[in-house]
RNA sequence: AGGGAGUUAGCUCAGUUGGUAGAGCGCCACCCUUACAAGGUGGAUGUCGUCGGUUCGAACCCGGCACUCCCUACCA
């Protein structure tokens, strides 16, 4: 049978082809003009050698809840996905494989053939992530996937870098940068990272031209003093006041290099007496700027030393020339002393090499003038941060901006648009590649041989994968695009330069929010990575556990801007989730075989349903209400467990029990009520949860009754959108069933305290002090009994009866004792213990409850209501005492 | 050094405008009750980091301290 679900979930059995489905069927697809309002996500473009991890993962499941419930509320929905060409990663990654499969540089291979390799690995590869996104289950428009080195892509990028250069914003100048030796290339200031290390402090002494003195500097980087143009002090420093001015003879060099005052030196620190090495430190840089001091660059390209050192240090490493420079320094009896010291060294975060601060020649996008509009819109609250607290971060880096390196020494990604003319020097940036000179006409151009920071076409990503620079249709729908989800790590790699781009070229913001959210660690805190051995396959875990679970362990442990401990119990309890809901409706569907799914307007009537029936209706009410909230708020974890609780403890636990009366039942026209709630709720907790958990809420929906042509495009529930439903819900019958399971519950906990088994049909006598409460009583008896395990329930008086364990249930205005006669059943003395713990209990809180009463200054100064609650509820305390004293004495009797 | 976040049950975390602490998981007990043992029912568990202040009343507001984490910058 077809139709039969097995009493297992097995997601790996319908989640490909669902999603193969849904893509068939073109729903995800957006359209360029529509009358539905707009709805735009960019996905952050992840590396095409890139294997999604965790944290997309994450990223990615925030994304596809938010699209998936827009697309459901009737937006036209657009979820832009792509691919980054990735410059330095992609490229090693071809190197590496060129390496070793056919033992070759790239240089020995030449840059065109290289490059072409690098496409043949992108076409080859460059799918993988992609294919993992389908796994997921992400809701791409797949019809505009946009690839960052596509024809139209290159034009915006050019585009962009002429009229940035046009306008001055962009400049080429020979500066001091982040130079690394591995990769032989420029990084920006944000691909260096500091790490704390421990290192010495070299005291040297420098001779001073002409005397026996000297003076002592301390560095961390002895071998840099080849490269020395000054020794600086403080200006008030009284112990070197006369050293200004004289002249130092620079040992190992032969150079003789003077003593400059500056108030950048700290008198405190070292020495007091600084070398300066304007071309290898970026302090140094600045004080040979002011002091207009010779700047020796030292270094080739590969972090060796060049021909401006001593001929027996050239081509030694800068380690190897520390050590050399420390034994020949200590043969001269110039080495002072050494301290251990605590520095930090950048770190190129591509390679992990050591950074050096290198003078040439580079492209920089000069920032200050675009960042003005970029913190403009963000205080003004066009784009908003969420969490708020990033918008201090943004602002404080936008504040301290720097200029933009953006040329890398590589061959991978998009080649600068420049050409400098061989005649006149000339240069010529150009949109068209340039064939001849602007300046002087003549035809000897030759292109920069630097490509662009991979961050640069990103930094275009929310227009120019609509279009621009054509005004197309998609970029008049879609721009300014609506949420931006991101991690924290890339706010000023990549949001901060959307912002100034967007502003800069479309005269608006890119995206109206920017959710930042946490990364994803291991259970213990600790950051997910291959060398911890902790680093976890988020396409193993949903071949092992299902998509859904997956998603939905995210999604509920999302906390506002914290980290996610990710950890297998959770995941097994989300499985376990999935499986829930697949059996309930598995039960549903088996008891539901002779329904029919009534024509319009010929929905059951409220007389018709059970106070179970009308519950649920209300307790789907609020939890839509609170799940839309939630969203609203980018409270996705609330969301999560609204729907969770809802599910699980309303629907499951209590209305899928209390419906099993009334189904094997034999009053036709309650059991096609509760038939048709049962179908009813289901669809709406089917298409409540989509945006969750999508394969499992698709599969289950179609086999409904009651259901339209695929979840992912039908109407996402709220409580505004379907009132006729919801009036048949009430506060009223709610209350009253409250009471219903107040007094199932405690009859099996009396049952469970006592150890009775569930196979024990008890006699059970309720008293209903009120006639609201006889009424409850009285129409939910069968429930009662069924729910509670109950043989014999007279509701009724008390009788005075002995031997019984009694349990007053006090729900608002109606009391009702529950009364258990355990004669011959338990042993009496657990029951009196029970009863003395309990009593015990109440009047604590009783206690506590009558004293701040008793307080004048309470009754002064509280609210009002807050005093009649509290006299209210000590009512309720003093009742249930005197019920469970009066249990105990019939206990004992 | 500057900035930010955090400290609540064994673990992971909620706790709206101050009204006397909750959830999930785990744990213990009993149960294979015809949707589900990936399950059911019941149960136990807290000086809310610490000291002080405001208040009738503080996990929550204010101040000091301790510890943890993150970010930015950097000491030659």
């Amino acid at each position: 049978m077809s139709n039969e679900l097995s009493d297992r979930y097995s997601p790996q059995e319908v989640e490909q082809s669902t999603y193969s489905w849904w893509v068939e069927q073109g729903y995800f697809k957006s359209q360029d003009v529509s009358t539905k309002p707009p709805f735009c996500v960019i996905l952050p473009p992840p590396n095409v050698t890139g294997q999604l991890h965790m944290g997309h993962a994450l990223d990615h499941t925030i994304q596809d809840v938010l699209v998936r419930w827009k697309r459901m509320s009737g937006f036209n929905t657009c979820w832009l996905p792509g691919t980054d060409h990735a410059g330095i990663a992609t490229q090693s990654v071809v190197e590496k494989s060129l390496k070793k499969e056919e033992g070759i540089t790239r240089q020995e291979l030449g840059r065109e053939a290289f490059v072409e390799k690098v496409w043949e690995w992108k076409n080859t590869y460059g799918n993988r992530i992609v294919e993992q996104m389908t796994r997921l289950g992400d809701s791409c428009d797949w019809d505009r996937q946009v690839f960052t080195l596509d024809s139209g892509v290159s034009k915006a990028v050019r585009k962009v870098f002429v009229s940035l250069y046009e306008k001055g914003y962009l400049y080429k100048g020979n500066r001091l940068i982040n130079w690394s030796p591995a990769l032989q290339s420029a990084l920006s200031d944000l691909e260096v990272d500091h790490k704390q290390t421990k290192g010495s402090l070299w005291h040297i002494r420098y001779p001073i031209s002409g005397t026996e003195d000297g003076a002592v500097v301390a560095t961390t980087r002895p071998e840099t003093m080849l490269g020395d143009t000054a020794v600086c002090v403080h200006p008030d420093d009284d112990r070197y006041k006369d050293l200004v001015g004289k002249e130092i003879e620079l040992p190992l060099t032969g150079r003789k290099i003077k003593v400059i005052a500056d108030e950048y030196v700290d008198k405190e620190f070292g020495s007091g007496v600084v070398k300066i090495t304007p071309a290898h430190d970026f302090n140094d840089y600045e004080i040979g700027k002011r002091h207009d001091l010779e700047f020796i660059n030292i270094l080739n390209a590969d972090g060796t030393l060049n021909e401006n050192v001593p001929e027996k240090y050239q081509g030694l490493t800068s380690a190897q020339a520390r050590k050399k420079v420390v034994e020949d320094l200590e043969d001269l009896g110039l080495l002072v002393k050494i301290e251990p010291h605590e520095l930090s060294v950048g770190h190129c975060s591509r390679s992990g090499c050591v950074v050096e601060p290198f003078l040439s020649d580079q492209w920089f996008v000069s920032t200050k003038d675009l960042a003005i509009p970029a913190k403009r819109v963000v205080e003004s609250g066009t784009t908003v941060f969420e969490p708020e607290k990033w918008t201090k971060t943004y602002l404080h880096w936008m504040n301290n901006i720097q200029d933009w390196c953006v040329s890398r020494q590589l061959w991978w990604g998009h080649r600068i648009p420049a050409w400098t003319c061989d005649d006149c020097g000339h240069v010529t940036v150009s949109v068209e590649d340039a064939t001849a000179c602007s300046g002087c006409g003549s035809s000897k151009v030759v292109q920069e041989e630097d490509v662009l920071d991979t961050w640069f076409s990103s930094a275009l990503w929310p227009f120019s994968t609509l279009g621009w620079p054509e005004e197309t249709e998609a970029l008049k729908t879609f721009y300014p695009t609506n949420v931006l989800v991101t991690g924290q790590d890339i706010i000023f790699f990549w949001v901060a330069r959307m912002m100034m781009m967007g502003l800069e070229f479309m005269e608006d913001v890119p995206f109206r929010t920017v959710y930042i959210h946490g990364l994803v660690r291991d259970s213990q805190g600790r950051k997910l990575s291959k060398s911890l051995g902790n680093a976890m396959d988020p396409v193993e875990l949903i071949e092992e556990w299902g998509a859904d679970a997956l998603r939905f362990t995210l999604i509920s442990q999302i906390g506002a801007g914290r980290d996610i401990k990710f950890s297998m119990q959770r995941l097994e309890g989300q499985r376990n989730f999935m499986n829930k809901l697949w059996n309930a409706v598995r039960f549903a569907l088996q008891n539901l075989n002779d329904f029919e799914v009534p024509k319009d307007g010929d929905q059951p009537s409220k007389s018709d349903m059970t106070y179970a029936d009308q519950w649920i209706i209300k307790k789907l009410e609020l939890c839509e209400e609170e799940v839309d909230q939630a969203l609203k708020q980018y409270k996705f974890s609330e969301a999560a467990q609204s729907i969770y609780g809802f599910a699980w403890h309303e629907f499951c636990d209590w209305y899928l029990e209390f419906s099993k009366p009334v189904l094997y039942g034999d009053d036709a026209s309650e059991k096609k009520a509760t038939q048709w709630v049962l179908a009813t709720v289901l669809n709406r907790i089917m298409r409540l949860m989509h945006p969750f958990t999508p394969f499992i809420t698709e599969v289950l929906y179609q086999k409904l009754p009651i259901k339209g042509e695929a979840v992912v495009i039908d109407k996402y529930p709220t409580p505004r959108n379907d009132k006729e439903l919801l009036e048949l819900g009430s506060d009223e019958v709610a209350f009253d069933l409250d009471l219903v399971r107040a007094v199932i519950t405690a009859v099996r906990n009396i049952r469970g305290e006592n150890r009775i088994k569930p196979s024990e049909k008890l006699k059970v006598i309720m008293t209903p002090k009120e006639d609201r409460g006889q009424k409850i009583l009285g129409e939910n008896k069968s429930a009662i009994m069924a729910l509670a395990g109950v043989g014999d329930l007279v509701i009724d008086e008390a009788e005075s009866l002995s031997k019984c364990a009694v349990a007053p249930v006090r729900q608002g205005d109606v009391s009702v004792d529950v009364i258990v006669p355990l004669e011959g059943i338990v042993n009496i003395e657990e029951e009196v213990k029970r009863l003395q713990k309990n009593i015990e209990k109440v009047e604590k809180e009783q206690a506590s409850l009558s004293k701040r009463l008793s307080n004048p200054n309470f009754l002064k100064n509280a609210p009002e209501d807050v005093v009649e609650d509290g006299k209210k509820q000590l009512v309720t305390f003093t009742s249930k005492i005197t019920g469970l004293r009066e249990a105990l004495q019939r206990l004992q009797s």
